[in-house]
DNA sequence: GTCTCGTCCGGACACCATGTCCGGACGATG
DNA sequence: CATCGTCCGGACATGGTGTCCGGACGAGAC
């Protein structure tokens, strides 16, 4: 007879629960010091603490580990862009920018898994997809707030929202990388000031006078 | 005695030419079906058909190779984007356009190697050098266009020339990337016409009226 | 107290690609 | 015919991957 106590199942699952996070951990731990592609499963288990077959009974591989580990944080990046399209219809340049600054801080808080995934993404297919999820859901966005402001009066109508959109995406997620890569010794406040200037003179700047 | 005769030595070098260049084509002829990561030194050397052994004398690894392979496409785009800043003061937004798309069908032409050579930057550390200096060679070129424009008055003086360059060089580098990869099925005409709108309304708009 | 179940460990295995090395063959030169 | 440069083919060590299995062990079941 198996057995299927209530607080068996609810111990089992706890102590799944405890590798799995042992795991997650310990990728991040290892994604300190080595770049993805180079950690191996071998040192990531020794890190973790368990056996290297065990770690193909959690995971399918090193891409599955990363898969799960990027899905909060892309959450937590969707969550804070939504600020910007929150904004109101009056709001300010110094609006904008504090949005902006607010997806900058999710991705510094994020970055080692971030520069992971955009690591893997290069030539793992199922994190490319996963990371594609991300900027089209961000992409259409950007294009609902333009289409939203040139019916509303607070952008330029003379753009195309969905190209404009595109762009605008792919220009933040490839300059966040580089605010969050080890040789970017760039100066962050004049960066984003100057993110802030681009979005307002091609989005609203002729709106407001 | 070693033979070295005048034309003993141009008839090996001439073969070793020749063997190069069978490596530097099969490698290409690879990526048409296969992604960079994917492609194994077995494979390619049986497409070029030579033994493996001898691979090893003409390049020290795989990266040897796409860097040797992408050092002729990277001079081919820096020149191609010198029609940017070559333009002249009172260029109109058609001038801009036709530049931007001249920098577009250079990537369009190379794109077999420019996708190996992003998805390599991700984990190449000497790849990733090599574009790197790529991208800041044309952010130093922008910077200095947009300085140049304002000092003689066609480009917007309240803007910040370096860290400006350095957003519409990564928003420019990213899209185009995304022009020539499989998945785009994107509109090029109208994709390239809002870039020079961006462009165009973030440096030279309020000079033009 | 013993049985059984789920789980993890450790190690073995086959597999694959890489980079190095070497002996043999071959052609061109002196 | 000896020599040199070059390429081929194959062997080898290395290191990582994913799978599999026997054994151990704790926790309920009876």
């Amino acid at each position: 007879m198996p057995s299927i106590t209530r607080t068996t199942q609810a111990a089992r699952a706890k102590r799944r629960e405890e590798i799995r996070g042992r795991l997650l951990q310990a990728v991040e731990q290892c994604l300190e010091s080595e770049t993805y592609t180079d950690v191996s499963i071998e040192r990531l288990v020794r890190q973790a603490g368990i056996a290297r077959s065990t770690f193909y009974v959690y995971f399918e591989d090193k891409g599955d580990l990363l898969r799960a580990l990027a899905e909060d944080v892309i959450v937590a990046i969707i969550e804070s862009a939504g600020y910007w399209w929150a904004l109101p219809p009056d709001a300010t340049k110094d609006d904008l920018r504090e949005a902006m600054e607010r997806i900058a801080d999710t991705y510094r808080t994020h970055r080692v898994v971030m520069s992971a995934v955009v690591e893997a993404t290069a030539y793992d297919e199922r994190i490319a997809e996963q990371f594609a999820v991300l900027l089209e859901r961000t992409i259409s966005e950007v294009a609902a707030h333009i289409a939203d402001g040139q019916r509303r009066g607070f952008a330029h109508d003379d753009i195309d929202a969905q190209q404009t959109a595109l762009w605008i995406t792919w220009m933040t997620e490839r300059g966040l990388f580089q605010l969050i890569t080890p040789a970017g010794a760039v100066e962050t406040e004049r960066l984003m000031q100057a993110l802030t200037d681009i979005v307002w003179s091609t989005l609203y700047a002729r709106t407001r006078s």
